[in-house]
DNA sequence: TGTACATCAGTGAACGCGCGTTCACTGATGTAC
DNA sequence: TGTACATCAGTGAACGCGCGTTCACTGATGTAC
């Protein structure tokens, strides 16, 4: 079967995309695939190579042709997962008026809370305890910027959070704020520190619920969830003052 | 041999305390100490009887002597876990002046912080990513609330975080409105819910401290947290103005 | 275009390990008379 | 105080299952001449 695919001769860089090639790429699509489903049934912790192989239909060992280890299934689970939902964010982000700061804060919480409720076991992979004996390499990291991106680019410039007895966790912000830096926006430890804390507070949030803490306790988490969304907004300084304590 | 203990003629309530029960108790406490040096090791979704019974030069039958199941050893877990968070939490909000609302959130969420960094696991196994295939019953609720229970007491009755843009928001806290005014205080939704979002920097702090996701960023994490507290200690009215936002 | 050799996806058996739970049993401890 | 029986902690073997990983192999696909 002729396609149009690296037509003619074959030329010295463009290689002629073989049958062999396909189903590999494909047979890797469908391991993923596989594993990330297995995920969302028994978790991290629990994820089985061979169950994936009995999933598709085909011997435990014929896996090992695409995977070195069960380890470098869970690295390549996080990495989809990170990239994931960074497209989510992202597209989420490009929706909305860039310039709108306190849309953008609030598009990427909501954003990201929406795909932790969908995708629980996928949150827990990048977000949740830790995995006990596996170590995430470096690889992990850049994806895992990509998430927050939209609401450094987005905010905290105005909000100034630390007074004079904060020195010191100022100081200790130097390294976020500089890679903040690095990636085009300029920001005071001020400021960065606002976005730690909201931040902290949307994954704390998120956490809890999840975790059915608040089961008991609340009616509609998403109403208290916008809340601190606007709440949040505020102390970034997003959005001019609203209600204050006192 | 004869103790002080359950003196005299075995009356008819104070049974006298035979070495068969004392053995008993004794192998319960082992049993579960070890499952807890268990959990250190590989998390709450690996802990393992056999191990355990392992660990105790044990048949591992012998272990169903004295727990139902696997499921009933993780329950009993949480139970403990929960307990000894609440003791550590109440007897450091003892050695404050009870008046000091400030000290004590303070207290309140350096103690929390400290035993997480301490015990990784055993907060997994509470706060973390729930265990799949677990579901804990209702015995768990009491043991939780006491760990929040000096800061209810504490704090958070002087803000009022909601504006009339939260309406749904503050409604949707009745129930948690209502269980802290059955301990005692009387809280508004709007100090209700300045709790719940101070509440959820915290343990979101916590948590992406434990999940290495601060790590570049932050030089000493325990100076931000601490200006954390400060933040959220104004922001739950606690302490007066400080350093804002604009 | 046709043949000879190299590559490599997938097989199936095996190794050595782990798990939760059950069951008939032995022997020590506890109790009633 | 001594004997007869009941309780129950702990044993060891077994059931039936799962796992990650290796290895020699077959047979189809790809490549060089």
């Amino acid at each position: 079967m002729d396609t149009a695919l690296g037509s003619g001769h074959a030329g010295e860089m463009d290689r002629t995309v073989t049958p062999r090639q396909l189903a590999r790429e494909e047979m890797e699509r469908r391991i993923l695939a596989s594993a990330r489903r297995q995920l969302a049934d028994v978790g991290p912790a629990q994820l089985s190579l061979r169950a994936v192989a009995r999933e598709l239909g085909v011997a435990s060992s014929a896996v090992y042709r695409y995977v070195e280890s069960r380890e470098e299934l869970i690295t390549r689970l996080i990495l989809e997962v990170y990239g994931e939902l960074g497209d989510v964010i992202e597209e989420a982000a490009a929706a909305v008026d860039a310039g709108d700061r306190p849309a953008q804060w609030r598009t990427w919480a909501t954003t990201l809370r929406a795909w932790a409720l969908a995708h629980p076991y996928d949150w827990a992979l990048v977000y949740g305890t830790p995995i006990p004996g596996y170590r995430a390499p470096r690889d992990t990291v850049a994806p895992a910027v990509r998430v927050n991106a939209p609401i450094l680019d987005a905010g905290g410039l105005h909000a100034d959070a630390l007074g004079p007895e904060d020195a010191s966790a100022a100081a200790s912000l130097a390294p976020f704020v500089a890679s903040v830096g690095a990636m085009g926006p300029t920001i005071t430890p001020g400021s960065g520190f606002a976005m730690m804390t909201a931040w902290s507070a949307v994954h704390g949030f998120i956490n809890l619920e999840l975790g059915g803490h608040f089961v008991g306790g609340m009616q509609d988490t998403t109403a208290v969830f916008e809340a601190l969304i606007r709440r949040t907004s505020h102390d970034l300084g997003l959005t001019p003052r609203g209600p204050r304590p006192q």
